[in-house]
DNA sequence: GGCTCGATGTAGACAATGTCGACAGATGGA
DNA sequence: TCCATCTGTCGACATTGTCTACATCGAGCC
């Protein structure tokens, strides 16, 4: 929130797969999406570590979902991303956005 | 290199910021570069020692500058990003983009 | 009822990154 | 000479990234 400041690499993907997911955000979905479009694999220790400190800095909240817990055990958490969290990646984004203009021929992958 | 690798948020920025200097990538100018560019203020311990750390895993290399040391003492360093570090810039890249795609509403800064 | 299995989530330990301020070496000029 | 300035080094510590092992609960099966 405060001007300078900036997610880690891991985070900043975890909180884009959680606006990705919209409603479906529980962790396994978001482990896979993390894989699937951006070929980020980690354990779900992991995953809940940094869901857990993003939570205590106010960037991410979870509901405990109601819903049909007909398979496993523990309730399962819905997480999203709350408006601090948004405005973290917006300012990111933003930043990267311009240190990456200009040196796109280099950035783009080269067809092999 | 290893498919899955992924610089970290800060060493992303510092390798952008080399990149954009093209030939005349001092620290200096590099800490300048980062503030104008990203907002990113940080101390000059902070970038050494991650430009030591990115020249350990072979990321960049330098070469001392030769000409006109005329002022201020430390012969100064001139940093370049090498091949796999920009490699590991276009993954980190290519991840990026595909979890913004779709996003842009949400992500893009409406003008106040 | 007890077992095992799958789906969650938790905890502890440790590695990698990010961060700063204080210090060191050298040179040019007052 | 002495000091300011420019560059780089170092040690300490905070934050983030990472995993494996473990705890919980419900379902289906004997």
């Amino acid at each position: 929130m405060a001007p300078g400041e900036f997610p880690g690499e891991f985070e900043q993907m975890v909180l884009l797969a959680i606006l990705r997911l919209e409603d479906g955000a529980h962790a396994l979905a978001v482990l896979a999406e993390l894989d699937e479009q951006a070929g980020r694999r980690v354990s779900r220790g992991t995953l809940y570590k940094t869901l857990d400190r993003m939570e205590a800095k106010g960037y991410v909240a979870w509901a405990v979902e109601e819903a049909t817990p007909e398979r496993g055990g523990h309730p399962r958490r819905l997480f999203r991303v709350t408006a601090s969290g948004v405005e973290l990646l917006r300012t990111s984004r933003e930043a990267l956005v311009r240190l990456w203009t200009g040196l796109e021929p280099v950035l783009r992958r080269r067809p092999t």
